[in-house]
DNA sequence: AAGCTTAGCAACCGCACTTGG
DNA sequence: GCCAAGTGCGGTTGCTAAGCT
């Protein structure tokens, strides 16, 4: 059976868009909205695909893009969702208007993942990377310029003190031992319950509180973990990032 | 200065999910 | 309930600029 191509390939353009693209699309959007994505490169005389065009209008052309370097506040917001949801980019989105999901997917996979590892914690479980000297290690990393990039990572103050202790343990090893990097490794995957664990310390201690209310995801009243629906009464529906509630960016 | 490597990011691809007939 | 079309999402690729040798 199968599904039909989502659009014409042999009569479609790809790659970069050039600026002329850009305004048709603007344009087209501006006079009659978003919506029908497959139809709407016809209609606005684009020979691209509708995929091609919804991923540049909301990566790229979306008046309320905020463009430019994160924050360092930022940067936390995404660490402390990633380490929640993982890598549903679009839910961090939602947490962090003005910035797309391929865009901080991008961001992450670039910057973040690499101060992460830095700061000595692991970038796909959030847990401390521990020292194994005892265990097998492969490290690719033995150039001047990446132990001068830790260095000078393992001097930046992290606002969070989210891994403090990972931290110090990781610069500490970095002094005993300039030459060593741990950064990669091949080693076995690391405890369930310290990924978990974050989760009651954003709920404010209160470990029965459900994910979803933790984050500001769900309705606290609708929902049966209860403790949502206490906070709901007493808050004015900020969630823990002290963002409002249902405040979910571009997409709700 | 030239060639090579690396980092950053825009865009593509394919699968999953949702919706409507 | 089933199926096809439409849309969204996450992973991956490829291009370009910057940095290094």
């Amino acid at each position: 059976m199968g599904r039909s191509p989502c659009c014409e390939k042999a009569h479609t353009n790809k790659g970069a868009w050039t600026k002329e693209e850009d305004d048709k699309l603007v344009a087209y959007i501006r006079a009659h909205g978003e919506g029908c994505w497959r139809s709407l490169p016809k209609a606005a005389g684009l020979l691209r695909c509708g995929k091609s065009c919804r991923l540049r209008w909301i990566n790229y052309l979306r008046p309320d893009l905020k463009r430019g370097n994160f924050t360092e506040e930022e940067d936390e917001i995404i660490i402390k969702l990633h380490s929640h949801l993982g890598n549903k980019w679009s839910l961090i989105a939602g947490r962090l208007p003005g910035r797309t999901d391929n865009e901080i997917k991008n961001y992450w996979n670039t910057h973040i993942r690499r101060k992460l590892l830095n700061r000595g914690v692991d970038p796909a479980t959030h847990s401390p990377i521990k020292d194994r000297r005892d265990e097998p290690t492969i490290s690719f990393a033995s150039n001047s310029k990446e132990i001068k990039e830790t260095k000078s990572s393992a001097e930046l103050s992290f606002a969070g003190n989210l891994e403090d202790s990972a931290d110090a343990a990781a610069s500490s090893a970095q002094e005993r031992c300039p030459d060593l990097n741990l950064e990669l490794r091949i080693s076995p995957p690391s405890h369930q319950q310290q990924r978990a664990e974050p989760i009651s310390r954003f709920a404010g201690g209160k470990s029965d509180s459900c994910l979803e209310c933790s984050l500001g995801l769900k309705d606290g009243r609708n929902c049966g973990c209860g403790v949502g629906a206490i906070e709901s009464e007493t808050s004015v529906g900020y969630d823990f990032l002290g963002l409002k509630a249902g405040a979910l960016g571009y997409r709700s």
